[in-house]
DNA sequence: GATATTTGACCGGA
DNA sequence: TCCGGTCAAATATC
């Protein structure tokens, strides 16, 4: 793709760091942005600190793709994560037994955790499922109370290695069994979410999707939101067919969402410069490469994409 | 053996 | 106190 624009004598890992320093000077645009509406920030105070993590995530893969003890390029898990000791593979080595009995003794109880406020959500209706391009991995089930079928939780598979705090949760609905609703909670900070727009693209044409805000009130038509169920397989000849089957009935926001949420699409954000939005993708396309191919490696049985007939596992 | 899923338990918020 | 969201040990799958 674009990283075909690089000097080939500039050492991949150089390449990736000024990707990542490409996307943080965008962040850090988009925050300044915030910052020039006060009053935006008092209602939106979620998307900022969205926006901040992002920034700091970029500062750590930055540093991680830079440091010398850094032989693969692979970022390393952000220091904002608690239940994951950030130690790589070298460090473990010297670690010795009894410090870490020690870090486990210190590791919070079981259950022990903030229930997160939810900053962002997003929830969808449709008769399929199938991959919206990001790697999900089952962590609960449940069922819930006046509803006829289980509730299945899900997290971002990239969650402790990226720090990725994005989760989703569907169930079927009970008017009818073959519909399901999907509700999305929290942005992908993950590099995963080029993926999803990879398939965007591959699949515009045929996307006769539509999306509805119920905050602003507007349906827009052919939206790219309603290409986030596409399978993702890593390989284009995996495309869904039953993409025309897809309906999205209602898609409702809180006033959180961020362009980076693919799902969202681009339209949610009118005030965002477009050039500066199709930056970001082509940077995260750009970084693809060496990401993708430590994400694909994930993405095996948390695949939604996997259960082409999710009943399979869902009730 | 590594990784994903299942499922009962735990916790926080309403 | 109840319900929903999450954790993590046990189990399943590859």
């Amino acid at each position: 793709m674009e990283s075909s624009t690089w000097p080939e004598s500039l050492p991949s890992n150089r390449i990736k760091a000024i990707q990542e320093l490409t996307k943080g000077q965008v962040l850090t645009n988009k925050l300044r942005e915030m910052l020039d509406r006060p009053e935006k920030i008092e209602s939106d105070i979620d998307s900022v600190n969205d926006v901040v993590v992002q920034i700091l995530g970029m500062f750590d893969n930055t540093l991680s793709i830079l440091s010398p003890s850094n032989l693969n390029g692979i970022p390393h898990n952000p220091t904002n994560d608690v239940r994951t000791p950030n130690i790589s593979d070298d460090q473990k080595s010297e670690v010795s037994e009894e410090s870490v009995k020690n870090m486990i003794s210190v590791k919070p109880k079981r259950g022990c955790y903030k229930r997160r406020k939810i900053s962002s959500t997003k929830t969808i209706f449709t008769y399929t499922l199938t991959d919206d391009g990001y790697a999900w991995r089952k962590y609960g089930q449940k069922v819930i109370l006046n509803s006829k079928h289980q509730r299945n939780y899900f997290r971002c598979s990239h969650k402790f290695e990226q720090g990725c705090k994005a989760t989703k949760q569907v169930q079927k609905t009970d008017d009818e069994p073959s519909k399901y609703k999907i509700t999305y909670i929290g942005v992908h900070t993950c590099n995963n979410f080029q993926k999803a727009q990879i398939i965007e693209e591959a699949l515009e044409p045929m996307d006769n999707s539509f999306l509805i805000s119920f905050e602003k009130n507007t349906t827009v038509k052919n939206s790219k939101m309603g290409t986030c169920f596409q399978p993702m397989k890593h390989t284009s000849k995996e495309v869904n067919p039953s993409l025309s089957y897809m309906k999205y009935e209602q898609v409702s926001f809180s006033d959180h969402d961020t362009p980076w949420d693919p799902i969202v699409g681009v339209s949610q954000v009118p005030s965002e410069p477009m050039s500066i939005i199709s930056s970001v993708l082509d940077c995260e396309n750009m970084v693809s490469p060496g990401v993708l191919s430590s994400t694909c490696s994930t993405h095996g049985y948390g695949d939604i994409a996997k259960c082409h007939d999710l009943d399979d596992f869902l009730f």
